[in-house]
RNA sequence: GGUCGCGUAGCUCAGCUGGUAGAGCAGUUGACUUUUAAUCAAUUGGUCGCAGGUUCGAUCCCUGCCGCGAUCACCA
C-alpha cells in the first residue's frame, strides 16, 4: 500500500480546505433546502423547465471542464443528473472555486432545467454551494449509458469498503432495495394473517433449538456466561405456550462455525409459529409465502447458481425415504442399518460405524439427493434421530417425524416441523441430546429445563418453520455469495504481512 | 480445515520463466463557452501483500505467513 501517494492526494485536498476558509467559504454547511431529487427534476422537466429554483444536491462524480464553461454529474440518492456551469453564469469567483472542487465533494446547485445540444436534460447551475468537502479519492469510475468504465471491482475492498460500493456499482444497492423490499413482503403476508411480530432474546443463558456451535459471551454484573443465539424456536414455542397463537420473528442468529459462500456468522432467519396447525398446512403456507413474495416482486421465474426456477408452478413434494431410493438405488423397505452403511461406504460418504438408521438416511440424502433438487421440492418425513423438536410421523412406528425441508437448486430453504407437544418425550429426547454432548458432540442441542417446564404447563398442537433469509435474498435476487446480500459481511481484519 | 488460483500507483490493468517497473483514468499545471469514458499538451506519483531463501542481481524462482476468490468437507 503505497500511503505516500495517496497521502500526497490528502494533503493537497486538506490545503484546498484551507484555501475555502480563508476565502471565507465554509467546506461543511450545516444543510441544504432541496426542491427535487435528481431523478423528480429529469421526470418533471416538462413542467419545470426554464424556470429558476430548481434546487438539487448530491455527490459531484464527474467534469468535464471546457474553459469558460463546464459540464459535471452529480449523484444524489435517486439517480445522476448532469449539470452545466458557466463564468458567465456564476462569476469568476464561485466558478473558479467549481474547477477546484474535487470528485466526491457534495454540492448543492440551484438553477433551471435545459437541454442540451445532444438532448440530455441537464441543470444550468446560477447557484452553487459547496456541501462537504471530500479528502480522500474516490475510486475513479467513469459512466456512459448506464455502463461502467474501470470500476471498483476488487471484490475484497467491495466488501470492506461497501461504503464505495454502494457509491460506485449501482446493482450493488438495488440488491439491498430488494432486500428491504422482501423484509416488508414478509411482514405483510403474516400479519395480514394475523401473526405477531415478536423480539425474544439474542442473549441466552442456555443456546437451543438447532445443532450449531454458538459464541459465547459474558455479563459482567450478573457475572454469567451468555450465548447468543443460535435459533429463537424455543423462545417463540414459549410464547405459543404463553397463549400467542401465531407469531413470527426476523432472528439475527449467531453460529461460530466455517464460513464460505452461503454461510456468514451472523445471518437472519424468520421463523414462525402457528397453534393447531401441522406440516401439511405449513407446505401450503410455505409455497404461498415464495408464491406471495414472487408476486410482489413482480416475477415469477428467478435466475440462481446456473438455474432458473420458477416460484409460481406448483411445488413438488416427496418423501426423504422415496427420493433416498430413487437416486441412491436401494430398497428401503428390505434395507437394514448395515445395508445404508454400506451404501455410503460405496459412494465414499462419512458415516460412523455406529451411526443409526437415521444419520444414514440422512446422510445418504444429503450426498446423493439434495444437489439434484433443482426445481422447488419439499423434502418430508425425516428421521427422528436427527429432529429432537419434531413430533412423530402419525400412524408409524417412530422411526420417521412429521417434518419437511424444501429445497431449491440444490440448497435448503426452509425447516419446518409439527413441533413436538408432549412434555415427556421432549425430556427423554433432549436427555438424549444432552448424553451425545457428554459423548462429546458440540452441536448437540442443550437440555433446556425452563423450556422443559414451558412445555409440563400445556403447548397447544403447533406448527413452526425456519426460513433462511440470507439464501431467500440471494435466490431473489440473483446473487451467488452471501456476502453480496449482506451490507457488511464479517470479513479477517486486514493486517500488514 | 484441505486443494487450486490471485495480490504491481487512488482505480482498472500490462510487465518476455531473473537485470531494482509501465499504460489509461484520477491528481497537479496550462488551453478550450453545449461536453458526456470530453479533447489536447506537460507533469507528479511505486518498500511490486509481508518475511525469509537461492542468485553478482528477484515483481519474476523457492519456503513460510497474511488477505481475498473458487472448490471440497460441516452447517442455514
Amino acid at each position: 500500500m503505497s500511503e505516500r501517494t495517496l497521502n500526497e492526494i490528502m494533503d493537497q485536498r486538506r490545503e484546498k480546505i484551507k484555501a475555502l476558509v480563508a476565502d471565507g467559504i465554509d467546506p461543511f454547511p450545516h444543510n441544504f433546502d432541496r426542491s427535487h431529487l435528481t431523478t423528480e427534476a429529469i421526470a418533471q422537466f416538462d413542467e419545470i423547465e426554464g424556470q429558476a429554483g430548481t434546487r438539487l444536491a448530491g455527490r459531484l462524480m464527474s467534469r468535464r471542464v471546457m474553459g469558460k464553461a463546464s459540464f459535471a454529474n452529480i449523484m444524489d440518492g435517486s439517480g445522476r443528473i448532469q449539470l452545466y456551469l458557466s463564468r458567465e453564469d456564476l462569476g469568476e469567483q464561485v466558478y473558479s472555486m467549481f474547477k477546484r472542487l474535487d470528485i466526491g465533494d457534495f454540492i448543492g446547485v440551484n438553477g433551471l432545467m435545459m437541454t442540451t445540444r445532444t438532448g440530455e436534460k441537464t441543470l444550468k447551475v446560477l447557484e452553487l454551494t459547496l456541501l462537504s468537502k471530500n479528502i480522500r479519492p474516490l475510486p475513479n469510475v467513469k459512466e456512459k449509458d448506464g455502463q461502467l468504465f474501470d470500476g471498483f471491482e476488487d471484490k475484497e475492498q467491495r466488501y470492506r469498503k461497501r461504503y464505495l460500493d454502494l457509491i460506485v456499482n449501482p446493482d450493488v444497492k438495488e440488491t439491498f432495495v430488494k432486500r428491504a423490499q422482501i423484509y416488508k413482503s414478509i411482514r405483510k403476508f403474516f400479519d395480514d394473517s394475523a401473526y405477531l411480530e415478536v423480539e425474544t432474546p439474542i442473549l441466552q443463558p442456555l443456546y437451543g433449538g438447532a445443532s450449531a456451535r454458538p459464541f459465547k459471551t459474558h455479563h459482567n454484573t450478573l457475572d454469567m456466561d451468555l450465548f447468543l443465539r443460535i435459533a429463537d424456536e424455543l423462545y417463540l414455542k414459549r410464547l405459543i405456550i404463553g397463549g400467542f397463537e401465531k407469531v413470527y420473528e426476523f432472528s439475527r442468529n449467531f453460529r461460530n462455525e466455517g464460513m464460505d459462500r452461503t454461510h456468514n456468522p451472523e445471518f437472519t432467519a424468520i421463523e414462525w409459529y402457528e397453534a393447531y396447525v401441522d406440516y401439511f398446512f405449513l407446505m401450503d403456507q410455505v409455497e404461498a409465502l415464495f408464491n406471495h413474495l414472487a408476486k410482489d416482486l413482480g416475477q415469477s421465474e428467478f435466475e440462481f447458481n446456473d438455474h432458473t426456477i420458477d416460484l409460481t408452478k406448483p411445488f413438488k413434494r416427496a418423501t426423504m425415504a422415496e427420493l433416498v431410493q430413487q437416486y441412491a438405488d436401494i430398497d428401503l423397505a428390505t434395507a437394514s442399518v448395515s445395508d445404508l452403511l454400506k451404501v455410503c461406504r460405496a459412494h465414499q460418504i462419512d458415516a460412523a460405524s455406529e451411526a443409526n438408521y437415521g444419520q444414514l438416511l440422512d446422510a445418504l440424502f444429503d450426498s446423493l439427493v439434495e444437489p439434484h433438487l433443482i426445481e422447488p421440492t419439499f423434502v418430508t418425513e425425516y428421521p427422528k434421530a436427527i429432529s429432537p423438536l419434531a413430533k412423530n410421523k402419525r400412524g408409524s412406528d417412530g422411526t420417521f417425524v412429521e417434518r419437511f425441508e424444501l429445497f431449491i437448486a440444490g440448497n435448503e430453504f426452509a425447516n419446518a416441523f409439527t413441533e413436538l407437544n408432549d412434555p415427556i418425550d421432549q425430556r427423554e429426547r433432549l436427555e438424549a441430546q444432552a448424553a451425545l454432548r457428554a459423548g462429546g458432540d458440540e452441536e448437540a442441542q442443550t437440555l433446556d429445563e425452563d423450556f422443559l417446564q414451558a412445555m409440563e404447563y400445556g403447548m397447544p398442537p403447533t406448527g413452526g418453520v425456519g426460513v433462511g433469509l440470507d439464501r431467500l435474498v440471494m435466490l431473489l435476487t440473483g446473487n451467488r455469495s452471501i456476502r453480496d446480500v449482506l451490507l457488511f459481511p464479517q470479513m479477517r481484519p486486514e493486517t500488514k504481512g
